[in-house]
DNA sequence: AGGCTAAGTCCTCTTGACAGACTCAACAAG
DNA sequence: CTTGTTGAGTCTGTCAAGAGGACTTAGCCT
């Protein structure tokens, strides 16, 4: 049971979006602000890091930067989120509930996510491949898959 | 469309579980892995970080500290999730799916989430309260809820 | 030419990460 | 009862990253 944790997705996931500012970045690009300044000023992050963080959003394919011109002005760019980044909604979908659950304030949540079509209240779901749906966390186990790799035999000690 | 970002869930949850290492922590914890120097070796968090997540999570009621006493040996304490604590698996698997999509080695995925009953692959769906499954990232949208805040007069500026 | 503005860069200060050595409290062996 | 061992930390010094204010740049508009 000695696996190497070095390729686990989840580290990898959050060696690309788990700096400190990274997620708060992607939460204002998904509610629809795109241009440096507003971030800034939406999220709090300081300029330097927006900056650092942006580029490396970019170059993953996470966002793409785009540009827009407000008539007057010069182009400029506006940073637009990919497919790739489109699917960490799951993940942002994730925090906010179980921040709605244990850290939100008591007149509600201060944020939801509606279904567009119906307006309905969003919310995420486990399931098996088996079609059964899962409500304690206890239910679930993790396990090695395919592409674990076995740590090397130094490590193999210490652990019972 | 101008709201304090202040007590955003996302931002909260962040705040607590949004550090370099602490995921990475629950990971391993959620693996059973629930002491000190096991943590140490199959996280490689830095020992000083470790201490200090370890102790923040338990005063945030994510981790519990208990103890265990091998035979021959003193008690010393280990590391369990409350429910608190157990309830972030979603944010786990959020991770781990997107990983898996997009950074994972071709080999495959190196951890899987399999249902405890049954064996099959765990996965998130996404659903709003109508019932309707959601595909695309596009069919959500962010609404301020009913504790958002409006954000001071000073800061409405710059949003277009 | 001079001004305005969004989007950065530069510079300094402070905070946090990291690594290796050290400490501390049982228990066990001599 | 002294010494050794082991797991769980603390201490210390170095070095990278974050925070935030001042400065820069490029195009459009008087």
């Amino acid at each position: 049971m000695d696996w190497s944790p070095e390729n686990c997705s989840i580290a990898r996931t959050l060696g690309l979006l788990g700096e400190k500012w990274t997620l708060v970045i992607l939460r204002d690009v998904f509610g629809g602000i795109r241009r440096f300044n507003d971030l800034i000023e939406y999220s709090g992050v300081p300029r330097q890091v927006l900056t650092n963080r942006l580029s490396v959003l970019v170059e993953e394919g996470i966002l793409r930067r785009d540009s827009y011109q407000e008539p007057g002005s010069r182009a400029r760019p506006e940073y637009r989120l990919t497919e790739k980044g489109l699917d960490t909604y799951r993940i942002l979908i994730a925090l906010r509930e179980w921040g709605d659950r244990y850290v939100a304030d008591p007149e509600g949540p201060p944020l939801e996510h509606l279904h567009r079509d119906c307006g309905a209240p969003v919310t995420l779901t486990v399931r098996c491949a088996e079609g059964h749906e899962i409500h304690d966390p206890r239910e679930v186990v993790g396990r090695p898959g395919p592409g674990a790799v076995r740590r090397s035999a130094k490590a193999a000690s210490g652990t019972k």
